[in-house]
DNA sequence: CTCGTCTACGAAAACCTTTTCGTAGAATAA
DNA sequence: TTATTCTACGAAAAGGTTTTCGTAGACGAG
């Protein structure tokens, strides 16, 4: 253990402790001349701060949280990306907490959260989240948060979010020029404001464009892939009504559908067309390139992160809910031609 | 804030303050009644208790760190996703640090853990870390740490890691199989240990076969994105010498490759045939699909964290120093055909 | 000389929990 | 009866830092 603590420091250099306490802060109570003598003290002891103490009396913990369903998905890692290197520039700690897409881990997160561990909380929620009283409970402690990308449509809170209706309808239009008739949607929830906003803007394109929307085209897809690549498998393998063009909400569930099209043999773009929400690095490499809508999933991670620290640092200023909402990208590819 | 603490617990309740606390940690000094009433307060009053005061007076934060290269990877997302899956089960937060391959950053990280933030610490070192210093510093503390994947040379440490040599040995001997003469190899660092034994594999692969290694063909590849791709592009650019084959140790410089051969025509497999080492999802999805050696890495953030624990757990017991070495599997696609 | 003002520092409280030690009363044993 | 052991709880210290408040001495102004 790194066992020198103020005391210790204190009696070496026959100071107080408070005095080296101050000094160490460069407090203007302190003498050049005295400060000097402690800092050199405090590297050759090799002092180092205990972070409990000093979070314990100044009820600050130079930290935060951040919540999200899952990290080995290209979206959230970006996002966290953007976060992590805000929050080092502040000097503040990062405390990763997934849900797994799981209510009940959220849930026992955020109450985690309510012991003060932390002096503001970023919340991606997950995809059962249907109760938010949780999120009001914690919210009710007067921590900072801010939600990103899934967030909470029935609480008034500061988001960070994309055009995700402008997006859905963009591309829905998109595969709609392409020369498709018949457009499924592939959704990943029942709850999230995400996928409502997307599919508005499916379900708007559609009218304008005088297609009807077909319930069954639309899939409701979960958080198991088997399920999901069955579900998938199952619309594009019927022999009438096969669809001719998917919009995924997701990433995931775009690569779901490329796996079934490779195992039935359904050739991309010719007779099917696909477009998608996702990060994927590789979405010009694949076979064929994936026409993709690209989230700017860094700067969401950024800016959200930024929002809370300012929430953070100026509490006084703020009974504005900052809502944030940045563009996404259209970016065609061979998957939809 | 949650404002309740024992004290007001206790003043509500008509009792002392350590009763209150004795109560709350099930303590067999106090009567089951008492027990009973407590938890009620605590209930009702939502008491939280302050992990501050907790952590300083317990000397145990109940946190671990992990401090990785970048997470915005497919082989770090998923080991840390593994990682996350034993704290949660042990009950532990997670601070989570990003070097970005910077040195400087890995060095104020680890020095800032040693103010006794956390109980444990899980390290995978960035590219250019070549002291040690830090380290061996805070192992001095006493802290338990454990190193995967990228793990230190010269340092006696629990490590988590493949069988690097064994995969780079088979990855080569695969495109030797498969026809190419003239093997180039793409490495990351000079300094990380996975890069030396999987070079190593490369180089006695390429013995083995009585092949010459030509040292143009070993190209030192760095951080930045640009280079990179043009370092490969003047190497397949090249009239004579160009290589028939290349073996990648780490996956973003086969997707580099990938983007330089899209960009020369250089047709894969036929031209140029490649392997890397890689934990793409759409590794089978790619044009064409791509060879991978591919590293259990969810079974290593796993494995990591668990061995951490063993130590956290016991210090008792352990003079040992577990070296634990999984295996890789190199899955053939159509880019090594 | 007195008063006020700096300067540089120290004492002690505050932050909240946990743990050690002590004790009063009750029950049991001798 | 007296001595011992439980039972159930309280007082207080400990953990390390930060902050408030106080003070001793130096100095200049009046």
């Amino acid at each position: 253990m790194s066992n020198t603590n103020l005391k210790k420091l204190a009696e070496e250099l026959g100071l107080s402790i408070s005095s080296v306490s101050k000094a160490l802060r460069d407090s203007y109570e302190i003498s050049a001349e005295t400060k000097k003598r402690v800092l050199a003290m405090a590297e050759k002891m090799n002092y180092q701060p205990n972070p409990f103490a000093s979070s314990l009396r100044r009820k600050k913990s130079v930290t935060i949280a951040v919540v999200i369903p899952e990290i080995a998905n290209n979206f959230f890692a970006l996002a966290l990306d953007g976060i992590q290197m805000v929050a080092q520039q502040k000097g503040y700690h990062l405390l990763t907490y997934l849900t797994h897409e799981d209510y009940k881990n959220e849930e026992a997160t955020i109450r985690h959260l309510q012991g003060g561990r932390v002096d503001g909380v970023l919340i991606s929620l997950c995809r059962d989240t249907e109760s938010i009283h949780h999120l009001v409970s914690l919210h009710e402690t007067g921590i900072p948060m801010v939600f990103f990308d899934r967030v909470p449509e029935q609480m008034d809170c500061p988001t960070v979010t994309t055009d995700d209706y402008e997006s859905g309808f963009k591309a829905t239009e998109h595969l709609i020029n392409a020369g498709c008739k018949k457009i499924a949607c592939l959704s990943l929830s029942n709850y999230l404001s995400i996928t409502h906003k997307r599919m508005k803007g499916y379900e708007d394109a559609l009218k304008k464009h005088d297609i009807k929307l077909d319930p069954k085209l639309v899939i409701q897809c979960n958080n198991d892939n088997e399920n999901n690549l069955n579900l998938i498998k199952n619309m594009l393998s019927a022999k009438k009504d096969r669809p001719d063009g998917i919009f995924a909400t997701v990433e995931k569930l775009a690569i779901s559908t490329y796996y079934v099209c490779n195992d039935i043999k359904l050739k991309i773009p010719q007779q099917i067309k696909i477009i998608s929400f996702s990060n994927l690095r590789t979405a010009s490499l694949l076979s064929p390139s994936l026409s993709t809508i690209t989230q700017p999933a860094f700067e969401i991670g950024k800016e959200s992160a930024s929002l809370l620290f300012r929430m953070i640092e100026k509490k006084t200023f703020g009974n504005r809910i900052d809502k944030i909402v940045l563009k996404s990208s259209l970016i065609e590819r061979n998957s939809s031609k």
